[in-house]
DNA sequence: GTCTATAGCGGGATAGAC
DNA sequence: GTCTATCCCGCTATAGAC
């Protein structure tokens, strides 16, 4: 049983690593097998729908990562506008410490899927929701209207999203602490 | 020589779109040449060097087709931020209008190859360069300090990306028309 | 310059022993 | 539950006729 569970696991945070760091198209079955150490046959024990089953799990085990990466970092600061540089900071010495084989957690399986799965595109809108209910979550409990915070959050976490790909791009975090000094404008009243 | 000219050019604006709207993991040879009627041989006349050469030209033509674009948006309002508000408008019809097979121009490509091919990768980074330029441009135009307009043109770039895959993964134009919204926010003096 | 045929490889998926 | 062997398919790239 938790033998079981641990290959699960295993072949599910393999393949998270890998879909963040190449995308959906560019992960092959094998390479996740054999990084994570399970046979190819135990793959399909455990994910009887293939592929398509590996990557929503894989996902939604993302989600639950960022998620909880995210609301730590925005509790560390009580002001908002401090709150969200903070996270452009820490994203930001991610882009600077490992630059190529960075990733954003979910943006290219996002990107490639959004018009071809519509399953692995429902559970990427999930984690996009739910970062921007946590962003909502925060800027409400400092004060913000209920409906300016959803705003804002929306295009923080675009902010964000963009920036990133952008850093990713040039292979500078130049972008994201551009977004970081740009991020009183936005929050502000 | 026209002839030649002509194979080619199909092949590079069918590879484009292609890209633009399954990335370049998912995009076949074969569904190129299918699709721009140019047979596989020539293609391999034209390109020599393959998918890669091919791609980077596709990338480098959407530079000056997007580029004509954006720069005829903003030339259609003399404020800046009406400018802005302006293009992202025109965007958010975009995405409502075609939905599904809608695609940024090279987001996905850009963030597919970012970390495994550098033709490629450099191709799409001087599309990022070329778009950021025509904001700041715009900017300066309208008085802002160069240092100040390259910023607000970096990041204003970033929230388009940003917003549109979010407009993507969620099949709604939302997160655009937030943005909009969002702008004159970011372009106040 | 154009086209066909095919090589060579790697992909996802399956069958069946253990 | 695990593992191997294998099927079938589509991909990129090439060879060589025309």
């Amino acid at each position: 049983m938790s033998t079981r569970n641990h290959t699960r696991q295993m072949l599910i945070e393999t393949t998270a690593k890998l879909l963040q760091n190449q995308g959906y198209n560019a992960t092959g079955l094998n390479q996740i097998t054999q990084l994570s150490g399970a046979p190819k046959g135990s793959l399909y024990y455990h994910f009887p729908e293939g592929k398509e089953q590996l990557a929503c799990e894989a996902v939604s085990h993302t989600k639950n990562v960022t998620l909880a990466n995210l609301r730590s970092v925005l509790d560390s600061k009580a002001d908002a506008t401090q709150a969200v540089q903070e996270l452009l900071m820490v994203l930001a010495e991610q882009v600077d410490r490992e630059n190529a084989e960075l990733g954003i957690p979910i943006g290219v399986i996002a990107h490639e899927t959004a018009g071809s799965n519509e399953n692995i595109r429902k559970a990427c809108c999930g984690v996009y929701n739910a970062w921007i209910g946590e962003f909502e979550n925060k800027f409400v409990a400092c004060g913000y209207a209920p409906e300016e915070a959803k705003e804002i959050a929306v295009s923080i976490n675009a902010l964000i999203e963009g920036s990133m790909i952008m850093c990713l791009t040039q292979r500078d975090s130049a972008p994201i602490r551009t977004a970081a000094k740009l991020v009183p404008r936005l929050l502000q009243p």
